[in-house]
DNA sequence: TCTACATTTCCAATATTATAGAAATGTTAA
DNA sequence: TTAACATTTCTATAATATTGGAAATGTAGA
């Protein structure tokens, strides 16, 4: 990953809205959820839950996919995993010792 | 973790300057870096980088010590998986087949 | 085809954030 | 105690993001 897209990442996830609706699709897994679900679940407006989801899905986080009339978002978790790598790589100048270790999802 | 101040670290990250600089300090590890030699190795002005350290640092992820007349500045590499376990926690309902592993730090 | 429904696009108002020069604060060494 | 240095605060300007109503688009079923 480079900078740019770990930015766009960072900022799409960074508010409220959208970082409520990646974790939501984090814990719905591969199936994904609908939009109209998301925004029901969530009290988001119609046109303020496109606007956040397309924010998402341009960085990458979350893939939209059709199905009928209804668009199913899901997460992307490759993606999620690349951003944790590029936050955490090189930590410590390569001195394990000096970090704690992280979760596995 | 609560989701208030997950927003308020993604935000801090999700900027180009300040993402260089957190990925600076992760990668000296504890014993820091000075503020005047992050600003001089990424070419960002006083005024301008210490908006961007106290971003940095009210969003929990930098701390602060002072040493003389300089300032040293290093990751908070708990604070930092806090925020990785708040992204991935839930992931795909506990269904751990569906999810990549993450690596460790 | 006609109607209902799901979602997106358009738009304008509002709010938030980034930038860096100049001045202020605090520390060290001569 | 004076001069040099490191960092922060103050300030104004410029740029970017968020919000949601209304209208448009596309799909499904009667």
């Amino acid at each position: 990953m480079e900078i740019g897209m770990a930015v766009e990442a960072l900022a799409a996830l960074a508010q409220g809205s959208r970082l409520s609706i990646f974790r939501l699709l984090v814990r719905a897994g591969k199936q994904g959820v609908a939009a109209g679900a998301l925004g029901e679940e969530l009290g988001i407006p119609p046109a303020t839950l496109s606007f956040h989801l397309k924010t998402l899905a341009q960085a990458g986080l979350i893939k939209p996919r059709t199905e009928g009339r209804y668009v199913i978002y899901s997460a992307d978790f490759a993606e999620m995993n690349k951003l944790i790598v590029y936050l955490t790589e090189h930590c410590c100048a390569g001195d394990a010792a000096q970090c704690a270790p992280i979760n596995k999802c």
